[in-house]
DNA sequence: AAAACGGGGGC
DNA sequence: GCCCCAGTTTT
Protein backbone atom coordinates (compact mmCIF):
# COMPACT_ATOMS: atom_id res chain seq x y z
CA UNK A 1 0.00 0.00 0.00
CA UNK A 2 1.15 3.52 -1.02
CA UNK A 3 1.45 6.09 1.46
CA UNK A 4 -1.40 8.87 -0.32
CA UNK A 5 -3.66 5.36 -0.13
CA UNK A 6 -3.99 5.38 3.37
CA UNK A 7 -6.57 7.85 3.85
CA UNK A 8 -8.74 5.80 1.34
CA UNK A 9 -7.87 2.53 2.54
CA UNK A 10 -8.86 4.11 5.95
CA UNK A 11 -11.93 5.56 5.20
CA UNK A 12 -13.41 2.56 3.80
CA UNK A 13 -12.45 0.60 6.90
CA UNK A 14 -14.38 2.68 8.63
CA UNK A 15 -17.73 2.63 6.80
CA UNK A 16 -17.61 -1.03 6.20
CA UNK A 17 -17.27 -1.57 10.24
CA UNK A 18 -20.19 0.55 10.72
CA UNK A 19 -22.15 -1.86 8.37
CA UNK A 20 -21.94 -4.61 10.87
CA UNK A 21 -24.58 -5.70 12.91
CA UNK A 22 -22.74 -6.75 16.04
CA UNK A 23 -19.93 -4.39 15.89
CA UNK A 24 -17.04 -4.75 18.07
CA UNK A 25 -15.26 -1.41 17.75
CA UNK A 26 -13.22 -1.18 20.61
CA UNK A 27 -15.04 -3.06 23.19
CA UNK A 28 -12.14 -2.21 25.54
CA UNK A 29 -12.12 1.18 25.79
CA UNK A 30 -15.67 2.04 24.67
CA UNK A 31 -17.03 -0.10 27.13
CA UNK A 32 -14.85 1.24 29.66
CA UNK A 33 -16.26 4.76 29.63
CA UNK A 34 -12.69 6.03 28.96
CA UNK A 35 -11.43 5.86 32.22
CA UNK A 36 -7.94 5.44 32.37
CA UNK A 37 -8.76 2.49 35.15
CA UNK A 38 -10.91 0.95 33.59
CA UNK A 39 -9.05 0.80 30.66
CA UNK A 40 -5.95 -0.19 32.10
CA UNK A 41 -7.71 -3.26 34.22
CA UNK A 42 -9.48 -4.52 31.07
CA UNK A 43 -6.02 -4.43 28.85
CA UNK A 44 -4.65 -6.70 31.77
CA UNK A 45 -7.76 -8.87 31.38
CA UNK A 46 -7.66 -9.35 28.06
CA UNK A 47 -3.90 -10.40 27.49
CA UNK A 48 -3.93 -13.65 25.36
CA UNK A 49 -7.79 -13.57 25.60
CA UNK A 50 -10.68 -13.04 23.64
CA UNK A 51 -11.98 -9.86 23.51
CA UNK A 52 -15.68 -10.91 23.85
CA UNK A 53 -14.60 -12.47 26.94
CA UNK A 54 -12.70 -10.07 28.39
CA UNK A 55 -15.81 -7.62 28.01
CA UNK A 56 -17.73 -9.74 29.83
CA UNK A 57 -15.77 -10.23 32.36
CA UNK A 58 -14.53 -6.82 33.05
CA UNK A 59 -18.40 -5.78 33.21
CA UNK A 60 -18.72 -8.15 36.14
CA UNK A 61 -15.71 -6.72 37.85
CA UNK A 62 -16.58 -3.03 37.44
CA UNK A 63 -19.95 -4.04 38.97
CA UNK A 64 -17.92 -4.88 42.19
CA UNK A 65 -15.86 -1.66 42.02
CA UNK A 66 -14.15 0.26 39.95
CA UNK A 67 -11.37 2.68 42.05
CA UNK A 68 -8.17 1.08 43.29
CA UNK A 69 -9.48 2.23 46.87
CA UNK A 70 -12.52 -0.22 46.15
CA UNK A 71 -11.25 -2.76 44.10
CA UNK A 72 -8.45 -3.63 46.51
CA UNK A 73 -10.92 -4.33 49.24
CA UNK A 74 -12.43 -6.79 47.04
CA UNK A 75 -11.08 -10.20 48.31
CA UNK A 76 -9.20 -12.10 45.35
CA UNK A 77 -11.74 -14.86 45.99
CA UNK A 78 -14.04 -12.79 44.46
CA UNK A 79 -12.37 -11.06 41.29
CA UNK A 80 -11.36 -14.27 40.87
CA UNK A 81 -14.97 -15.40 40.37
CA UNK A 82 -16.00 -12.21 38.18
CA UNK A 83 -13.26 -12.96 35.72
CA UNK A 84 -13.15 -16.19 35.50
CA UNK A 85 -13.59 -17.34 31.56
CA UNK A 86 -10.18 -14.75 30.36
CA UNK A 87 -7.93 -17.36 31.38
CA UNK A 88 -4.82 -16.98 33.69
CA UNK A 89 -7.80 -15.53 36.36
CA UNK A 90 -5.40 -16.10 39.67
CA UNK A 91 -2.58 -14.04 38.13
CA UNK A 92 -4.88 -11.78 36.74
CA UNK A 93 -6.24 -11.08 39.67
CA UNK A 94 -3.15 -11.23 41.56
CA UNK A 95 -1.67 -8.15 39.47
CA UNK A 96 -4.89 -6.18 40.01
CA UNK A 97 -4.49 -6.23 43.61
CA UNK A 98 -0.50 -5.12 43.06
CA UNK A 99 -1.78 -2.29 40.49
CA UNK A 100 -3.88 -0.90 42.91
CA UNK A 101 -1.53 -0.84 45.89
CA UNK A 102 0.83 0.96 43.06
CA UNK A 103 -1.94 3.44 41.85
CA UNK A 104 -2.49 4.14 45.83
CA UNK A 105 0.62 4.36 47.06
CA UNK A 106 2.89 6.27 44.27
CA UNK A 107 0.02 8.14 42.64
CA UNK A 108 -2.59 8.70 45.10
CA UNK A 109 -5.40 6.73 43.41
CA UNK A 110 -4.95 7.66 39.69
CA UNK A 111 -3.28 6.24 36.98
CA UNK A 112 -0.44 8.11 35.56
CA UNK A 113 -0.86 9.43 32.06
CA UNK A 114 2.98 9.01 30.82
CA UNK A 115 3.82 5.77 28.86
CA UNK A 116 7.17 5.36 30.91
CA UNK A 117 5.42 5.41 34.34
CA UNK A 118 2.52 2.77 33.27
CA UNK A 119 4.70 0.35 31.99
CA UNK A 120 6.48 -0.16 35.39
CA UNK A 121 3.01 -1.33 36.68
CA UNK A 122 2.59 -5.44 36.91
CA UNK A 123 1.26 -7.03 33.79
CA UNK A 124 1.51 -3.53 31.35
CA UNK A 125 3.67 -3.36 28.58
CA UNK A 126 3.33 -0.85 25.96
CA UNK A 127 0.44 -1.88 24.48
CA UNK A 128 -1.52 -1.46 27.46
CA UNK A 129 0.00 1.80 28.15
CA UNK A 130 -0.52 3.57 24.70
CA UNK A 131 -4.50 2.28 25.30
CA UNK A 132 -4.65 4.16 28.62
CA UNK A 133 -2.61 7.18 27.18
CA UNK A 134 -4.58 7.82 23.97
CA UNK A 135 -7.98 6.47 24.70
CA UNK A 136 -8.41 7.23 28.60
CA UNK A 137 -6.41 10.77 28.21
CA UNK A 138 -6.65 11.68 25.04
CA UNK A 139 -3.02 12.51 24.00
CA UNK A 140 -1.46 11.69 21.03
CA UNK A 141 0.23 8.09 20.38
CA UNK A 142 -0.46 4.69 18.71
CA UNK A 143 -1.34 1.51 20.21
CA UNK A 144 0.04 -1.76 18.63
CA UNK A 145 -1.26 -4.75 19.20
CA UNK A 146 -1.24 -8.01 17.08
CA UNK A 147 -3.87 -6.83 14.89
CA UNK A 148 -2.38 -3.61 14.13
CA UNK A 149 0.88 -5.50 13.30
CA UNK A 150 -0.37 -8.20 11.47
CA UNK A 151 -2.53 -5.79 9.17
CA UNK A 152 0.31 -2.78 8.65
CA UNK A 153 2.32 -5.45 7.62
CA UNK A 154 -0.30 -7.42 5.18
CA UNK A 155 -1.26 -4.19 3.34
CA UNK A 156 2.76 -3.36 2.98
CA UNK A 157 2.04 -0.47 4.49
CA UNK A 158 5.37 -0.90 7.16
CA UNK A 159 7.64 -4.25 7.00
CA UNK A 160 8.50 -4.86 10.40
CA UNK A 161 9.18 -7.74 12.69
CA UNK A 162 7.79 -7.04 16.04
CA UNK A 163 5.09 -4.54 17.36
CA UNK A 164 7.84 -2.46 18.70
CA UNK A 165 9.07 -1.88 15.17
CA UNK A 166 5.50 -1.12 13.95
CA UNK A 167 4.78 1.37 16.64
CA UNK A 168 7.77 3.48 15.31
CA UNK A 169 7.37 3.24 11.91
CA UNK A 170 3.91 4.07 12.22
CA UNK A 171 4.90 7.71 14.53
CA UNK A 172 6.71 8.37 11.58
CA UNK A 173 4.41 7.20 8.92
CA UNK A 174 0.77 7.69 9.82
CA UNK A 175 -0.99 10.71 9.63
CA UNK A 176 -1.05 11.95 13.05
CA UNK A 177 -5.28 12.53 12.96
CA UNK A 178 -5.58 8.69 12.54
CA UNK A 179 -3.10 8.06 14.96
CA UNK A 180 -5.65 7.45 18.01
CA UNK A 181 -8.42 5.37 15.45
CA UNK A 182 -6.11 3.68 13.74
CA UNK A 183 -6.37 0.71 16.58
CA UNK A 184 -10.44 1.22 16.68
CA UNK A 185 -10.45 0.33 12.94
CA UNK A 186 -7.87 -2.42 12.08
CA UNK A 187 -8.69 -4.37 15.58
CA UNK A 188 -12.02 -5.03 14.58
CA UNK A 189 -11.15 -5.68 10.98
CA UNK A 190 -8.55 -8.07 12.17
CA UNK A 191 -11.03 -9.64 14.02
CA UNK A 192 -13.97 -10.20 11.84
CA UNK A 193 -12.48 -9.72 8.13
CA UNK A 194 -8.35 -9.83 7.85
CA UNK A 195 -8.05 -12.56 10.32
CA UNK A 196 -4.45 -14.39 10.88
CA UNK A 197 -5.27 -17.29 8.60
CA UNK A 198 -7.19 -17.35 5.34
CA UNK A 199 -9.06 -14.00 5.68
CA UNK A 200 -12.06 -12.86 3.76
CA UNK A 201 -10.31 -11.05 0.76
CA UNK A 202 -13.51 -11.72 -1.26
CA UNK A 203 -15.62 -9.63 1.23
CA UNK A 204 -12.23 -7.11 1.73
CA UNK A 205 -13.06 -3.44 -0.50
CA UNK A 206 -9.86 -2.26 0.21
CA UNK A 207 -7.95 -5.50 -1.66
CA UNK A 208 -6.41 -3.47 -4.18
CA UNK A 209 -4.70 -1.11 -2.14
CA UNK A 210 -3.42 -4.50 0.07
CA UNK A 211 -0.53 -6.31 -0.79
CA UNK A 212 -1.50 -9.38 0.96
CA UNK A 213 2.09 -9.88 2.35
CA UNK A 214 2.24 -13.30 4.18
CA UNK A 215 -1.51 -14.23 2.88
CA UNK A 216 -1.00 -17.95 1.63
CA UNK A 217 -4.79 -18.93 1.46
CA UNK A 218 -7.70 -16.44 1.48
CA UNK A 219 -12.17 -17.07 1.91
C1' DA B 1 -6.47 -32.94 20.83
C1' DA B 2 -4.91 -28.71 19.13
C1' DA B 3 -4.94 -24.01 18.18
C1' DA B 4 -6.18 -19.48 19.23
C1' DC B 5 -6.82 -15.63 22.25
C1' DG B 6 -6.38 -7.30 21.08
C1' DG B 7 0.78 -9.46 25.73
C1' DG B 8 4.01 -9.38 29.11
C1' DG B 9 8.10 -10.74 31.59
C1' DG B 10 12.40 -13.05 32.23
C1' DC B 11 16.52 -14.72 30.38
C1' DG C 1 15.35 -12.66 19.91
C1' DC C 2 13.45 -16.64 22.18
C1' DC C 3 10.73 -19.03 25.44
C1' DC C 4 7.56 -19.41 28.91
C1' DC C 5 3.51 -18.07 31.24
C1' DA C 6 -1.00 -21.18 32.95
C1' DG C 7 -6.21 -21.07 31.55
C1' DT C 8 -10.62 -20.90 28.64
C1' DT C 9 -12.93 -21.12 24.35
C1' DT C 10 -13.16 -22.54 19.78
C1' DT C 11 -12.24 -25.68 15.91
Amino acid sequence: MRQDQIHAALRIVKREIRQWQEPVVGVVARESARDPFRILISCLLSLRTKDKTTSEASARLFALAHTPETLLKVPLKRIEKAIYPVGFYRTKAKAIHQICRRLIDQYGGTVPDSIEELVTLPGVGRKTANLVVTVGYGKPGICVDIHVHRISNRWGYVKTATPEQTEQALRSKLPKRYWITFNDLLVPYGQNLCQPVSPFCSRCKIIEYCDRVGVTTSR
